[in-house]
DNA sequence: GATCCGAATATACC
DNA sequence: ACCGGTATATTCGGATC
């Protein structure tokens, strides 16, 4: 008997003989790579109509078997047990099979049986039913004890599999210890961006202990990292034995998945050589969806570019998730600057023969862009640690996986707490239908009266949406369409054309209960950031808020098993209900509300803070079950805006001073990535100067000098850059806007652009009447060229336009007076 | 040909 | 296709005078 304490960090399963058996890939505590081989019963449900006679339909179901795939695909038992479905006690059939991969099969014949009202769990994956079943959860430690595969056993089985010990479990429980992930971040330099053309000209890796470039590129005195080889075929040799030689756990690239792995593919494939870097001696999968992944198995490929996207970039400042605009905000480095494009150019005029200079610091480029990878996963691993371990699928999917992915994983993985048979993931049809349906009312969001305001206190809801679906115990299997006693109610509101209520069962539903355990963990853990902050304590609550924030948007969303339009729009609705109520408590008072939206008041708290703090005690008291009003701050001043059309004020759209003097800006130009700097940077002054001193005047000097400088052409053009966003294919667009004009023009120029490529360029003086036909690429921009008017009239002017007019300073209409209007300078 | 207005588009707020 | 609705502002592009 073999024992080993050892980590899961991959799983797959693999067939034997005629059934399956699961592989876990990871670490041992004394470092050696193990693989764990474990098995589960393999199985689904069918849930039976009413009147089926169970025993008779479970004995027929018995009988199914049939030859398929080469393999005799066969019931091996069926069960009746008394499930949970859609919040409803059930009895089901429980149909085990031998083989994971028969389920379809097995199903389609049990479908059409005329017992079967409905089958489910068809669609969940063998590596997640083994950790639903047996409860080994990615990340989390044990210690497993078993017998130790031989040599000779590994070899007559045709498993040619490299790690260090092979166990075939008998027995797995819980053990600590302390698991410190061997990563390898890698980054490759290649002469085309594009997949099939070019070749590889550097490989470079790096971690907390290692920094190498390869490459065939060769040139005079190479930093001490660079390591020089024959060709490419050698390039890509080296780089395999490399990451065989050092065994890492986890190979991480940024934006990997679709470039970096599908480009060694492809330039391996033109030498035979295979890419054989993975523990199983195969390769690497390459999954191709609406996004490509690159799956290596047991060296878990990390795309960090992945989980920044759709996790992280939510919360961060940076105006793009390039590599070098995260790594800047969250490891405080960037990247060594380069001219990419040019370096591609002459790599093509003169057949690839770039200078000494040029090659040596595009090594060093190289290496910046795998340590910078490196960097950024030790910031990340918290985050994806907690994650994984709390969703509980494996890494590789925790890394892609999107918003509603990680909350449906949760449920998922919790479901059998509450012996629940889980929904099925909605078909082409039935996604196609929940697609049309109108969409349902949201937020309230009260329209401010423009002006500058002090003394603002600000109250907001905590967690409010996950608070609602708790305390009104909403969900698909606890909604009823006409009340029953006791129900939980929705005020009346207008749902798809009708005016209605939705009710909700007062027993617990098992999502809501998942989330009030979601929201309590959180409660745990902020408490304990209180007393003391760690990088992992920070990730879990990181966690615990995207997963419980992410609820209400996924039970409206078309792709999930618990979708429920009619739970999103209770939720919706009674949000209004509560900010609506809060506002009239408020004002009851005697304050004056300002503005609200969503889960927030601001309002005018006249310098009677106790009794702003009495009120909202008030106001707690009378909040049903988890809901809770919190206090946000109280700010010295506020300002509001009009909106540049209409007489309305501006929702969306403020700006407070804290009592400690710190600026929030909401909505406002300064916060928009797609206004060139110059008009963020002065509609900052002038905010700055009309909130700390109360000058507009002063402002207004200040606009009028920018406006003058702007005449004279002494701004320089890289202030007037416009960046906006390609959202779509260049072609699909119906209205060609300045950015898809000069994306066209770029693509021409056989410069990289790409849906989602942030487009830059500059608005010249010319004749042309139309934005677009005057958009220019910055480096395209000779000096001056710039056109003066449309940048005051189009940039400027409207950024700081609202903001005069709040203290009657016209642009127009200073004309004549003692003061100018700033089109006169 | 100038002008008006809705559609298309991007981005922000919560 | 990969969580929701609410909201502002800009530019295009076609209709209208």
């Amino acid at each position: 008997m073999a024992k080993e304490a050892f980590i899961a960090l991959d799983y797959d399963y693999i067939d034997v003989d005629d059934s399956s058996m699961i592989r876990l890939w990871g670490r041992t505590k004394e470092g050696k790579r193990i693989c764990v081989l474990d098995t589960t019963d393999s199985y689904f449900w069918l849930i039976p109509k009413a009147k089926a006679n169970l025993e008779k339909y479970a004995e027929k179901v018995k009988k199914i078997h049939l030859k398929h795939a080469g393999r005799e695909a066969k019931v091996l038992d069926v069960r009746i047990k008394e499930k949970n479905f859609l919040g409803q006690p059930i009895k089901a059939l429980q149909v085990l099979v031998n083989n994971p991969k028969d389920i379809v099969t097995i199903k389609d014949i049990a479908k059409e049986f005329p017992e079967t009202e409905e089958k489910r769990e068809t669609d969940i994956n063998f590596v997640t039913r083994y950790i639903i079943d047996k409860k080994i959860i990615p990340l989390e430690t044990y210690s497993v004890e078993g017998k130790e595969l031989s040599k000779k056993e590994l070899r007559e089985n045709g498993w040619n599999w490299n790690v260090d010990i092979v166990i075939k479990a008998e027995k797995i429980t819980e053990a600590k210890w302390e698991f410190e992930p061997k990563i390898l971040a890698f980054d490759i330099e290649a002469t085309d961006f594009e997949i099939g053309k070019g070749q590889i000209l550097m490989v470079s890796l790096a971690n907390k202990h290692i920094q190498k470039v390869l490459t065939w590129k060769k040139f005079a005195n190479p930093p001490k990292e660079v390591e020089f080889v024959k060709n490419e075929e050698e390039l890509i040799k080296k780089f395999i034995e490399f990451i065989e030689d050092y065994k890492p756990d986890f190979l991480v690239g940024y934006f990997s998945d679709a470039f970096d792995l599908p480009y060694l593919r492809m330039r391996a494939e033109n030498y035979d050589l295979k890419l054989n870097i993975g523990l199983d001696n195969k390769g690497i999968t390459f999954i191709k969806g609406a996004v490509m992944s690159s799956e290596i198995r047991g060296l878990v490929h990390v795309d960090l570019y992945k989980f920044v996207n759709n996790i992280i970039s939510y919360s961060l400042q940076s105006e793009t998730i390039s590599l070098n605009d995260v790594a800047k905000e969250l490891v405080g480095e960037e990247k060594i600057k380069i001219d990419l494009g040019k370096i591609n150019k002459e790599l093509k005029e003169t057949k690839g023969k770039l200078g000494e200079a040029e090659l040596r610091r595009f090594s060093l480029y190289n290496l910046q862009d795998s340590v910078l990878t490196s960097k950024l996963f030790d910031k990340l691993w918290p985050n994806i640690m907690e994650l994984t371990k709390f969703v509980q699928e494996p890494l590789f999917e925790v890394n892609r996986a999107t918003y509603s992915n990680l909350v449906e994983h949760n449920i998922i993985h919790n479901a059998h707490r509450f012996n629940e048979i889980i929904q099925h993931r909605p078909t082409f049809d039935e996604i196609n239908e929940r697609k049309i349906r109108p969409k349902y009312t949201g937020a309230f969001v009260k329209e401010p009266i423009p002006g500058l305001y002090e003394n603002i206190a600000v109250f907001d809801f905590r967690s409010f949406y996950p608070n609602i679906i708790v305390s009104f115990n909403i969900s698909c299997h606890t909604i009823n369409m006409k009340k029953e006693p006791g129900d939980y109610e929705t005020p009346e509101f207008e749902f798809e054309g009708k005016k209605r209520k939705f009710y909700f069962k007062k027993k617990l539903g098992f999502i809501p209960q998942i989330l009030s355990e979601l929201l309590e963990k959180r409660k745990e853990v902020k408490a304990e950031l209180k007393k003391h902050r760690t990088p992992v304590l920070e990730a879990r609550d990181y966690a615990l808020k995207t997963l419980s924030n992410a609820t209400y948007g996924y039970l409206g969303f078309f792709g999930a098993r618990y979708y429920s339009l009619e739970c999103a729009a209770s939720i919706a609705a009674l949000a209004r209900h509560y900010i609506h109520k809060t506002i009239e408590d408020i004002e009851k008072d005697g304050f004056n509300v300002m503005y609200a939206d969503t889960d927030s008041v601001m309002f005018l708290f006249d310098k009677k803070k106790e009794e702003a703090l009495k009120l909202l005690e008030k106001i707690n008291k009378s909040l049903p079950g988890t809901m809770e009003l919190d206090l946000e701050n109280f700010y010295k001043k506020g300002l509001f805006v009009m909106k540049r059309t209409g007489e309305l004020g501006a929702k969306k759209k403020y700006a407070l001073l804290s009592e400690k003097g710190e600026i929030k800006v909401r909505g406002f130009e300064t916060v928009r990535r797609d206004r060139c700097k110059l008009a963020k940077d002065t509609q900052d002054v002038v905010l700055k100067s009309v909130l700390e001193e109360g000058k507009p005047d002063k402002a207004l000097e200040y606009a009028q000098k920018i406006v003058k400088q702007l005449r004279d052409k002494k701004i320089p053009t890289e202030q007037l850059v416009i960046r906006t966003q390609l959202k779509k294919e260049i072609e699909s667009y119906e209205s060609i806007g300045p950015h898809v004009a000069v994306a066209k023009r770029m693509r021409e120029l056989g410069l990289p652009v790409k849906e989602g490529s942030l487009i830059e360029y500059v608005i010249t003086a010319g004749k042309e009447k139309l934005i677009r036909e005057r958009a220019r690429l910055p480096e395209e921009v000779n000096e001056g060229a710039y056109d003066v008017d449309y940048y005051i009239n189009n940039q400027v002017l409207p950024a700081i336009e609202s903001i005069f007019s709040v203290f009657k300073i016209s642009m127009e209409n200073l004309q004549g007076k003692k003061q100018k209007s700033l089109k006169d300078f």
